[in-house]
DNA sequence: ATTCCACTCGCACACTGTACGAGGAAACCC
DNA sequence: GGGTTTCCTCGTACAGTGTGCGAGTGGAAT
């Protein structure tokens, strides 16, 4: 009443597409190579025509404007996350683990989604099952009321939280490679007036940064995990 | 050797600002205003000019780009972080808390801030001091070496992690408003297949939204830090 | 008086999303 | 057959973006 309608993709019915020129799935997929090759910033409706030799604003028959289309190409990366059925789980952190951890490989694999989870409403098929199994999953757990969604969302906030910034430094370095060596030097002037956080740096070598992160993320996984198990018995 | 060198805002020496015309505190202070009025997508640099009476290009006499304006105005937020000196707090989850709940305010208040958070490098004086106290922190709560780093992620991926969807929501609703109801409806529509999603929809009240949320944060915020404590008796 | 430096800024370029409306092509009805 | 309607394509245009370039200005130092 207050305010205007609610509008969608996923509010609207598609098209008939009855004519087998051009349907929305070939559109989606086609944004998903141009995303993955030169990232969200690369996606423009002209690139994208012309990879589908249409013209730019052909495309608005489709979709109703470019926010409607990141829309349905965000409910791809949904698609691409595994979770197993909950109910043939014997462990509620198996599933929410797996979870997690296919999040995570899914936004290192696609590196613009990052720009798009938990910007756009997530209310596409593949998210809507996603999240059902993990609201099922956390059923199982001992969850009840609220505290279903809450520990969902506190789950799922770790894991974009923790990744976005990996994302986000992969993309700044595929773009222009950056010497590692200039780049600790830089920082450690910049943190010259902190000892503590000049001995940090220290202990942990660039080498291994791939392995690294890794760990740092299996670490937080467990700390977030053991913190809602914690929840449980409470 | 292998990249070129890494530059940032951080990096390079500013200029002298011998005359008292413009200096970049002058223009960080007003980026932030047309920030906190207009947006991430509100800021450009021809508006930003318009607002010192400057052209728009007299700016990159000051600021190598607009990625660097982003880089300084970005060091604004961790300034306005609270974070109590560790040393003079008994308890660590005292300090972590406190930064967590700090963070999340700057945030809803600069809601332009969750764009750049995760995604800028934080290497700003402001920035390096709440890192600092914070590292000190989980120091003195026991962790020892990455750990120290991993924990200090962990936390601040959970507070952005929780934080951006919230402002994303409130971006969108400030945007243009929408209808509560149809909004609800539409979801449900879309939901219909998952009878578990619907329960949870049906089960959480509309109208206290803002409670809500601020149940959900305390409710991770703690299961972050037990899950933190665990890690340390391990 | 001349040179130099710090600074300002207009113009131009290539690019963006998308409103609009003119067209074509095929499918339907009489 | 002709006429009309529906689906679909797309050229053009508009208002905006970041920023490279080079010309210009005012004051200070020589």
């Amino acid at each position: 009443m207050t305010g205007k309608q609610f509008s969608s993709v996923w509010t609207r019915d598609p098209r008939p597409a009855k004519s087998p020129g051009r349907s929305r799935e070939e559109i989606v997929r086609a944004a998903v190579e141009l995303l993955d090759a030169e990232g969200l910033d690369g996606l423009s409706m002209r690139k994208l025509g012309a990879k589908l030799d249409a013209g730019a604003t052909s495309l608005y028959w489709y979709v109703a404007n470019k926010r409607e289309l990141l829309e349905l190409v965000y409910d791809e990366i949904w698609g691409e996350m595994t979770v197993p059925p909950p109910e043939e789980t014997k462990w509620w952190r198996q599933t929410a683990g797996a979870f997690a951890h296919s999040m995570r490989r899914v936004m290192l694999r696609h590196p613009w989604s990052a720009g798009l989870i938990g910007r756009t409403p997530a209310l596409g098929p593949n998210a809507l099952e996603v999240t059902s199994r993990l609201t099922r999953a956390f059923k199982g757990a001992g969850f009840r009321g609220l505290e279903i969604d809450y520990a969902a969302s506190t789950l799922t906030a770790f894991v974009f939280g923790t990744t976005i910034p990996e994302v986000a430094y992969n993309e700044a370095m595929a773009r222009d490679p950056l010497d590692e060596d200039s780049m600790r030097e830089a920082v450690e002037r910049a943190a010259a007036a902190h000892p503590d956080l000049l001995e940090r740096m220290r202990e942990s070598k660039p080498a291994d940064l791939r392995e690294s992160r890794e760990m740092m993320f299996t670490f937080g996984l467990a700390a977030v995990l053991d913190g809602l198990e914690a929840r449980l018995t409470a």
